[in-house]
DNA sequence: ACCTGAACACCGTTCAAGT
DNA sequence: ACCTGAACACCGTTCAAGT
């Protein structure tokens, strides 16, 4: 029953990287944040959980490649007005939050390994109040009253233990209130 | 060295539940969410890590216990109009996030734990709302961007993983968006 | 280079027992 | 009632070793 120690001979297809982190936000969506542990992981990919901790450096590694997988495709539209694209970018933002909501929370309690992805977008979203014209001390509370707000919403929803697809009634709140957010920035 | 098994002569003053959250608290807010075991808050105080559990009926009991005693002297102020009420009971609550960051996020990461002064709070926001003369579907919605914001601030302040005193550049940064966000309210 | 097994230093909690 | 020690079933990670 136990693997042969070593390398397995190469006709067994190598388990990799993308099939790691496929395979870990399938487990963290469907299980939740407890149940994402090396040990599990390794077990459901049939390999030994070691093999994981050296693809990435450890737990905190592979959750930083999982929120570089979900939020790499993030992004504003090329046209529209900036206020427009400031809205469509939280909103899809937002969107992959609801699709895994456990990842954002161990993003967060985890500072270190916050991806470079969320300073993309926030750094995308103060361009985008500058282009609008707004004085620099404004596109400072602004962006932080947005992206403060997301985030809140975003906690709402992964507290709340479900996952979301794309246009519920959540989706729907939070379209309403960054529309209304906007409206402030007129 | 060992401690003698059974119960301590009455001699030795006992632990109080309220040592218990009280040397929690100091625990978390130094080192860290992932210092605050059982373990190191038993040996801390001396006592045996389960006495500490039968108290509070585990750990998610205890991290309960911590939020009660944070944010229940959270509260609006009796007197004023109904938007600067809102306001102060937020900079309230706010101001308790700042000292305990490290708390937020485990309530966050734990459902199970949320607080009822959580409840509480938002409750009294609603009904705050409401004595404005907003329209119901307004009050919601501005319940939750309100709600959301701070707890997206509070995010933040968690991440930067510091404590800070009241009145600091934080703080500030907090109210000025909240003074912009009320007037979104007129 | 890539993968593995055993061991280490933890963890929360169950259980049975003390006073 | 309140407190304790030992044991259980975990965990991430270090280390040394295989191919």
């Amino acid at each position: 029953m136990k693997r042969p120690r070593g390398r397995p001979p190469s006709a067994e297809t190598p388990v990799s990287r993308d099939d790691m982190v496929g395979a870990a936000l399938d487990l963290l969506d469907r299980e939740g944040a407890a149940a994402l542990t090396m040990r599990a992981l390794a077990e459901r990919l049939s390999i030994n959980p070691m093999t994981i901790h050296h693809h990435f450096g450890g737990r905190d590694g592979l959750i930083g490649a999982m929120s570089e997988a979900v939020y790499a495709q993030v992004s504003a539209p090329k046209h529209g007005t900036p206020i427009d694209r400031i809205g469509e970018l939280l909103k899809a933002y937002h969107a992959q939050v609801l699709r895994h909501p456990a990842l954002t929370m161990l993003i967060f309690s985890q500072p270190t390994v916050f991806p470079r992805q969320a300073k993309r977008i926030t750094d995308e979203i103060s361009a985008l109040l500058a282009e609008i014209g707004l004085p620099d001390d404004r596109t400072l509370l602004w962006r932080d009253i947005l992206v403060d707000f997301t985030h809140g919403a975003a906690l709402a929803t992964a507290m709340s233990g479900r996952n979301w697809d794309r246009g519920s009634q959540e989706d729907q709140g939070f379209n309403m209130a960054m529309r209304e957010l906007l409206l402030g920035l007129n």
